[in-house]
DNA sequence: TGCAATTAACTTGTGTACGAGTATAACAGA
DNA sequence: TCTGTTATACTCGTACACAAGTTAATTGCA
């Protein structure tokens, strides 16, 4: 078990490594890193189900439901009901949410190219296109 | 906020991937993907502190002491004073634990094979290097 | 029309990541 | 020696990932 020829354990440290990095950046809006992705998923388009946000942002249920609960305590986001479909809701940014979302996308954005500024233009090319593939490739169940 | 080209995003659906991936491959040990990557470690050398293994698994202490308490409730591991410091502690191996340990080391090794086959040579050598390049780059904390 | 299958959102339980803090032990310098 | 610092392992609390199961609403089909 060599860690580095582990793609489990480098893929893993990776993420890690992203994710504190993007969660440091975040922290001065008080949102945690998959918070702020939420918000800036809604600052493309809100008035989104659960279900479709959750497709979205690739996220369980289980696991947006209690995201959305702490948004939604925050003043960030509204539960409604969907007329059109009553087991579904509408996701709505409050006033503060909308303005958190902008900001949300903003510092994503430059925690990305600061991120990625350690990387030459072929290596962030490389690694984003061989992510894809495996992701792509790989069969999920 | 393009989720395609967010490189946290990547890598985090990229990390759920692979220990989805992992995680079903050592299910039939009945272990999760940390405790299968812990126990390979430990496959190598036992007979460690807490800490030493921790610097080898790159986790912190409060996840690993977790991650022990169920590896010892399993009866795969004992925890047993270190009379050279007496703060530390020495992890060992049992006699079921050093199987499940061999077993654990090649279910992981099939699985990296599995997973990496989808990439060829050269995608292969190029993630490791880019992940191995940011995570020497990424200043922590 | 009636009923089975599906879907949406939620709940529960387990495992892991991690910040913060604790008690004990070891150590280093005055 | 005494004292302040550091190190080890632990606990606690919060957030997320995910499997499994629930309830209610919708849909598809005989």
């Amino acid at each position: 078990m060599d860690k580095v020829d582990c793609i489990f354990f480098q893929l893993s440290k990776a993420y890690q490594l992203g994710n504190r990095f993007l969660t440091q950046k975040v922290s001065e809006l008080n949102l945690t890193s998959v918070q702020a992705m939420i918000l800036g998923f809604l600052d493309q388009e809100d008035q989104v189900t659960s279900s479709e946000l959750g497709k979205r942002a690739e996220l369980d249920s289980a696991t947006l439901t209690g995201i959305l609960d702490r948004l939604e305590a925050a003043g960030f986001i509204e539960r409604r009901g969907n007329p059109d479909d009553r087991r579904s809701i509408h996701i709505h940014l409050t006033k503060k949410g909308k303005t958190m979302a902008r900001e949300a996308a903003r510092v994503i954005a430059e925690a990305n190219t600061d991120f990625l500024q350690i990387l030459n233009e072929n290596e962030k090319h490389d690694l984003l296109n061989i992510i894809e593939k495996l992701r792509h490739e790989i069969t999920r169940s």
